[in-house]
DNA sequence: CGCACGTTTGCGTGGCACTA
DNA sequence: TAGTGCCACGCAAACGTGCG
């Protein structure tokens, strides 16, 4: 005897609830046109613009597709229906009711996933959901994901059970909350915590490779290099975000004040993320010179593509290569357009069959195919972006990061990210700049940095007091570090500890010294702490500025400055303040030249070197005291022709 | 005003597409 | 046909905000 079990009311009122909810999905018009019973829905229309990122610009997708990892993963099957067509008309119909950034619906595709692994013994049927399978999608998640994720995919597959209770798919109601817990950030203390933020620094050797690679880059090197050279650079000086800084304006220099007054700074303008906030990065003194030439060499090797940009936005449908302006029919020899894009024919026609341009007649293309396929693929910037696409800085050809393709003339691309990991940290088959500028760890392999490094470095410098030490010593001061110094390799605040032990065993002479021996003994460490807090090595001797508490105000004129201490006959130093005074000397001779000439400006000038061969001697003389024993810290005080 | 929350963002990864 | 730059998606966490 055949037993029929015929469904009870409630599961035929939730198979029809479900029919019901699916049928509104495909109605629905969220996501513009996509084709319903696709695994994937392909250019996804969405009313929530992304915040532009360099890279950032082409269709976006949605995958119903079970398992996770990069495009293109073998086990990736479709979700099975009919819980398919219920995420369908899910994601659809809550885009309808509140509009999302898409990384949000791949989110809720997420936890999906992790109830699709779970929903085999249900044919996955979402009518016959019930708590224990969203504890086990939960539970599955939490052993799968860190902390903070599985947190936020809890949170999705509650909201999936709202919508279930709303449109009645269930056929009981689901009382279930999110009940896996939020991390808390206490963990920023944990040891764990400071190994994570250890392995995110550059590393020794690769702060040491960049200034060298940087010296060794000249007018022979590739501008792909160069620009993201710079870049780098870049990121030393400012610890952006990488897309923060890919998206600097062309115009973003920001001076106050004058070169060489005390109060001169100099910034970048930037857009901070969220919002597209304007803000500008000013830049600590001893790196301006390394992030102006960063930023002239990056504005002059991307003005061409950005002078194109500019014609396309002020020109309408026209294209800026000559070869393409014109009448749009007038049929063009392939050879010819060859010549003008600066390639071969086969590479030309390429070029067009990339582009879906059809040569309407052999060997010949249409001029006005051509340049509407090539406005075509020019980056689009969202609205909402303060910039149009030719107030970029970040301006390239298509391939022009390319080893072995040609850049592209006449068309306008955006620096990626990716580029500049692939740059500094490498990735299979293609060699960093490290490896090709032959430097390595000290063990001999590769040295690889990711650009959020810098960011971590410049912070980590900053809380530690230890800016001006690395930064000037790396990047401004010396030409290299000299490896067998005894203040080498050691912090801001060991080497100003280092240099009030020797103010306490009389091993410093100086002003600071003497002002020391006046106060009462109980006074005397608090005086040496604040005078002496911090200190960094230069050409010369040893700066004690706190350039936390304010910019060099000589701009590194050393020999000039009362906060300058001189190491008495130390070879290195004495040697550079001899050179420096020889180079000081010759200028000061073409100085009074042009003064006597009447060249504006030049009796300034001729003041300024006349302090500074002043100072300079007044540190040789020191080297050459002999009342002064060899290894004295020696502080000179305030001097200067005028008094300062 | 402080904390918890929801959301947007950056960064990593892997492979397709396209040039030479 | 070989090789890799460029691109898209996934993951984790940093971010701004809103609530108590």
């Amino acid at each position: 005897m055949n037993v029929i079990i015929l469904p009870s009311a409630r599961e035929r009122d939730a198979d029809a609830n479900l029919s019901a909810f699916v049928a509104k999905g495909r109605a629905s018009k969220a996501f513009g046109v996509v084709d319903f019973d696709a695994d994937v829905w392909c250019d996804v229309q969405l009313s929530k613009a992304k915040r532009i990122t360099a890279g950032n610009t082409g269709p976006k997708q949605l995958h119903f597709l079970v398992g996770t990892g990069a495009r293109g993963a073998e086990d990736k099957g479709a979700l099975a229906k009919p819980l398919n067509d219920f995420v369908k008309a899910l994601l659809r119909l809550r885009e309808e009711a509140r509009p999302q950034h898409i990384e949000n619906h791949r989110v809720m595709l997420r936890a999906v996933r992790h109830l699709h692994a779970i929903m085999e013994e249900l044919n996955y049927d979402p009518c016959r959901l019930l708590p224990r399978h969203f504890d086990a999608a939960a539970r599955r998640a939490v052993a799968m994901e860190t902390p903070s994720t599985a947190y936020a995919t809890g949170k999705f597959l509650a909201e999936i059970v709202g919508w279930i209770n709303q449109h009645g798919v269930g056929r009981i109601r689901i009382e279930w909350r999110n009940v896996i817990p939020r991390p808390s950030n206490d963990d920023r203390i944990s040891e764990d915590a400071a190994k994570r933020r250890t392995d995110k620094m550059p590393s020794p050797a690769a702060l040491e490779a960049l200034p060298k690679i940087a010296q060794l880059m000249n007018s022979t090197t590739l501008p792909a290099d160069l620009i993201r050279m710079r870049t780098v650079e870049l990121l030393v000086c400012g610890g952006w975000r990488i897309n923060e800084l890919l998206t600097i304006p062309a115009d973003c220099e920001v001076e106050e004040g004058n070169v060489g007054d005390e109060d001169y700074r100099y910034g970048i303008r930037y857009f901070a993320e969220k919002g597209y906030g304007p803000d500008i990065k000013w830049i600590s003194t001893p790196l301006i010179s390394v992030a102006k030439r960063a930023i002239s060499d990056i504005r002059r090797l991307t003005q061409d593509v950005r002078e194109d940009a500019k014609f396309i936005f002020e020109n309408p449908g026209k294209h800026p290569m000559p070869v393409l302006q014109g009448d749009a029919d007038e049929l063009i020899q392939v050879a010819d357009m060859a010549a003008a894009f600066n390639t071969t024919g086969p590479i030309m026609t390429g070029i067009c069959k990339t582009r879906q341009v059809n040569l309407p007649a052999r060997g010949k293309i249409r001029r006005g195919d051509l340049a509407c396929a090539l406005l075509a693929d020019v980056p689009v910037v969202p609205a909402a972006f303060p910039l149009k696409l030719h107030q970029f800085m970040f301006l390239i050809r298509e391939n022009e990061m390319h080893a072995r393709r040609g850049a592209v003339p006449g068309t306008v691309r955006t620096v990626v990210w990716e580029m500049i990991s692939d740059f500094i940290t490498g990735a299979e088959g293609v060699q960093n700049v490290f490896q090709r500028y032959g430097f390595s760890e000290p063990d001999g392999t590769l040295i690889t940095v990711k650009s959020h490094a810098f960011r971590h470095w410049l912070n980590t410098l900053a809380q530690e007091g230890g800016m001006s030490q690395e930064l000037i010593a790396r990047w401004s001061g010396r030409k290299d570090m000299n490896q067998n110094s005894f203040y080498d390799h050691v912090s801001g605040a060991d080497l100003a500890k280092k240099v009030r032990g020797m103010i306490e065993s009389g091993g410093l002479i100086g002003q600071v010294a003497k002002v020391r021996e006046t106060l009462p003994p109980i006074e005397r460490d608090a005086f040496l702490a604040t005078q002496i807090s911090t200190g960094h090595v230069t050409d010369i001797g040893i700066c004690a500025h706190d350039w936390q508490l304010a910019p060099c105000p000589v701009h590194g004129d050393c020999a000039t400055c009362g906060e300058h201490i001189i190491d008495k006959n130390n070879a290195d130093q004495r040697a550079a303040a001899e050179r420096q005074l020889e180079q000081v000397e010759s200028m000061l001779a073409i100085a009074e030249a042009e003064a006597v000439d009447g060249t504006l400006g030049a009796p300034r000038w001729v003041e300024a070197h006349r302090r500074k061969r002043i100072g300079l001697l007044e540190v040789i003389a020191v080297h050459n005291d002999i009342a002064i024993a060899d290894g004295t810290f020696v502080h000179l005080g305030s001097k200067g022709s005028d008094g300062r």
